[in-house]
DNA sequence: TTGAAAGCGGTACCAG
DNA sequence: CTGGTACCGCTTTCAA
């Protein structure tokens, strides 16, 4: 089923069903309403392959992610989305799981694809990578890793700032034995977010820290939990990398009959919605994901009225957010 | 940048390069390796528009869902995904966010794209909308809707046997005030997942209930019980139409300074991972996420090995997960 | 207002 | 083992 069969049913040339269906150029009425009826009897569907390879132009925006599962990323997505949406843009996302090797694969299906941009948000990113999206001209936004270039934007959040205030906030109500609950990533032999944690507490001199890192997600955050708790260091609160893996962490603690706050002060990171409905609702950091979902499709989307905001660089600080997951020390 | 491009550096056809590129036919090894460093220096991708255009077959499957933020519907995805690629096949999602017009479109997109298959998640289907896809021969699978067809398949949850479980159970820990709280859908004055809780109520002689529905989320299923505590039904348990919503609930009850389950009991549906992290527990309904996702796969995938498992209907039966939630009723 | 035809970037068949 | 070339389905001049 192609242009071709809805033309001759309509007794027109495959120039002027292209021209209706994509409202372009004059077109008389009663033509177009009998091209129109023919498209119709025969469920014309346009191959949209064929329209991009012939168009040239796409209007589709990818976005690879690290963990859709985790909510943070989703609310990004979803925020550029609707922009998109509303721009006449499709979005279309991808997963990697963490893995480099995913990784790799989507940046090469979002290149073959020609979309008019794409959104890197993962940690997993290696100079490679970053080479060949350069390369490929495609207008590109990272979040929290890279630098600006010519084609690439970037959006970074201050976490070592934000991890800092949680440990301010711990090392004032007394904490002294703080852990530091993380997530894998591939960025290297110490991942940055470890590295912020560390810096945090070395301002502390008092302050006892270890570290354990785990998968991103709910068993990930409890698994690490109980890592520590299986150890003799004996935290009088937990630091964690994200309010997914606290989640988890929480569960732990909950399992281990630990009382939170009264035991141990459990702090996240993104809040995301999530981060208020458990129980207790937990102490974390803001991350404006909305703004972010929206700065991702502001800074790819060709020509949006005003120019691209291309090789820019953002920088977010995150917000502490005060709830019912920290108290004072227990000793 | 295109095949010409690269073909004219090694000093080679296009037909050439592409054997190369795909690995088929014979091609001498010095070649090869010379056409493998023009792609490389070139930084060549090819174009997949262009090569789905000539190649006629595609390897992407499509599926389209409600609410990617509902775990729920993720883990089918992520399932199918996994297998989907271990077979060579990519995915495409699609979020209709419970929206018709959305459904619409993602339809026409996937339809458009001409994939090998299509999952169709949603609860907002209409007939025309399956009439559509029937007619576009693309292999497809329901999941909770419609019915099989030449190329349609289905997959059932027997929900009304799963919310049978759930109120039955209730009733014999005497509970005698129910509510339901449902989210909205697009599939008719009643939804077929409210009339499963009427239907199963109804054989309880003594138990009163309620209804209230709000959107699929933390916040709809907060808003709902909301409600329904500003009334003055009073219930002893609220079943939730998922754990999703259920985490709303178990929210607003908290900030109500009701004990789960001493002064309320709430059940959910699905039996998510976080349904077991929060607090308390749920007591739920286990819908095998995984095996739904594999089933969508082997449903979809062409040939693989053995015969497409085309027009057949799946139904899976909810099973009872007992947890925390629930318990006696009050007076 | 409409049609003919030249691509868009590949694949695959047919010769050589 | 390699090159030439006819499509794939649609968009877009260029003429009519």
């Amino acid at each position: 089923m192609n242009l071709e069969v809805v033309a001759k049913r309509a007794k027109v040339s495959t120039a002027t069903v292209s021209r209706v269906l994509n409202n372009v150029g004059p077109v008389k009425n009663s033509t177009r309403t009998r091209v129109l009826k023919a498209v119709e009897e025969l469920k014309y569907h346009p191959n949209l392959h064929a329209r991009s390879l012939a168009g040239g132009q796409n209007r589709t925006i990818g976005m690879i992610v690290s963990n859709m599962e985790n909510p943070f990323f989703f609310d990004i997505y979803k925020a550029a989305e609707r922009d998109a949406r509303s721009n006449g843009f499709e979005m279309v996302i991808a997963n990697t799981d963490y893995r480099a090797d995913h990784l790799v694969n989507s940046i090469r299906l979002m290149i073959g694809r020609r979309v008019a941009g794409l959104a890197v948000i993962v940690s997993e990113m290696d100079s490679d990578l970053i080479a060949e999206l350069t390369d490929s001209k495609i207008p590109i936004v990272f979040y929290d890793v890279g630098t600006p270039r010519q084609n690439i934007s970037n959006i970074k959040v201050d976490y070592a700032r934000g991890i800092e205030k949680a440990v301010d906030y711990l090392n004032d109500l007394r904490h002294r034995r703080m852990a530091f609950v993380s997530h894998h990533s591939r960025l290297g032999p110490i991942s940055v977010r470890e590295k912020a944690f560390r810096k945090a507490v070395a301002r502390h001199a008092q302050v006892k820290w270890t570290i354990a890192a785990n998968v991103d997600g709910l068993e990930g955050g409890r698994e690490a939990a109980r890592e520590i708790l299986a150890s003799s260091f004996d935290p009088t609160a937990i630091v964690c990398v994200n309010d997914f893996m606290a989640l988890g962490v929480l569960r732990e603690l909950r399992e281990q009959k630990l009382r939170v706050p009264q035991d141990v002060s459990v702090t996240g990171f993104d809040n995301i919605k999530l981060s208020e409905y458990c129980s207790p609702a937990l102490t974390t950091l803001h991350i404006p994901r909305d703004a972010i979902g929206r700065m991702v499709f502001q800074t790819l989307a060709p020509e949006t009225g005003k120019q691209r905001q291309a090789g820019r660089e953002i920088v977010i600080e995150p917000e502490f957010v005060l709830r019912e997951s920290t108290g004072p020390a227990k000793e």
